[in-house]
DNA sequence: ACCGTCAAGTTCCATACGGAACAAAATCCA
DNA sequence: TGGATTTTGTTCCGTATGGAACTTGACGGT
């Protein structure tokens, strides 16, 4: 048995075979890219794999810190202030992971914990001093991966790259949860 | 202290934001969206976190198999007679994780393993019938689970992101390995 | 004001994970 | 040919991980 297969969306994992040539790339890299019916979740996998694995090494070497944590710090960088849930949601870390990492991040004096008077059962979360500097830091290496990854492409792709990849996060919310698909078994 | 930050830069990562409206997106992940730095790494981890959460979820659920798993299951599918270590280097995961993995999808008989007469260290790995239907049928919700996550864009749109994403995977081979930064540290 | 439900964080615990050391076979090179 | 080096896959083992149960506080309805 196999799917129907539009020939738009063999097209569409086709896309830009034409341009690639038959270039470096490893041979099972090569079928993932071009007859693989998921093109967009091995992609993206793959590319999320060589931002992550280097960078985070590299973290964990330089500060000693596991990727929850510099995630917690991370964010508080960009947003201070947050709530250990908000972090845990916006990152796809369990909370219970989360909650870990930022024990961990308080007795290494990196991030600092208020109550929050509003709502007893939560903690406001504040980056410190060290925190900001490492972050500051790290935050070349992360920058300077990114403009390497992207050395293969013009400015105008690089930014159609972004408003693309962007808009589709932005539509997120509007999926449906994927449950009760195959309802058909048994 | 504050990096340099060009506006060409400023521009990358607020790709698309004057089209998204202020719409649905949670706080911390607009933050990310438009404040960052590293537009690329928070928007393709975003990406593979809304794609590879409900998946694997659902297939273990379905098949009690893992995701590593359900990687070397996937792999062979696309390109059966695969060694153990072409699989682990294509999709990131460490060798003795994809050993383990392999063990058991042979205990559950979904696939099997032949000796390479030609290298005696090494094995082939085949797909039986039963690991076949399996992935025929999980192809389904994957391919549906991307075709969801792509719905807010323009068939179009979907063509130039799978070319520029390819495009980089492409390129991939000729980054260099990300050691040696910050040579100036001590 | 009270009770049921929900949300924030923590703790418990079994398990999966991945680094490192390892055995066996291939490869290289003199 | 023979010994150093690399490659393939497995085993060992400490640790991180994430599901589930739990505690405490907020909230909503009657």
């Amino acid at each position: 048995m196999q799917l129907e297969i539009s020939s738009f969306d063999a097209l569409l994992r086709q896309g830009g075979k034409a341009a690639a040539g038959s270039h470096g790339v490893d041979d099972l890299v090569s079928v993932k890219l071009w007859q693989n019916p998921c093109w967009l979740s091995f992609r993206i996998n793959f590319l999320a794999l060589q931002f992550n694995e280097p960078i985070y090494r590299w973290i964990e070497k330089e500060y000693g810190l596991a990727r929850p944590e510099f995630v917690v710090l991370y964010s508080l960088g960009l947003s201070n202030g947050l709530t250990a849930s908000a972090i845990s949601s916006s990152s796809g870390f369990p909370k219970n992971t989360m909650s870990r990492a930022i024990q961990k991040l308080i007795d290494k004096n990196i991030i600092r914990r208020e109550i929050d008077a509003a709502d007893l059962r939560s903690f406001v979360l504040f980056i410190t001093d060290e925190g900001k500097r490492i972050v500051d830091q790290a935050m070349q290496p992360m920058v300077e991966r990114e403009k390497v990854m992207l050395s293969g492409l013009t400015p105008a792709e690089k930014l159609m790259l972004s408003e693309l990849l962007a808009k589709v996060v932005v539509d997120s919310p509007n999926w449906p949860p994927m449950i009760n698909i195959e309802e058909n078994e048994e």
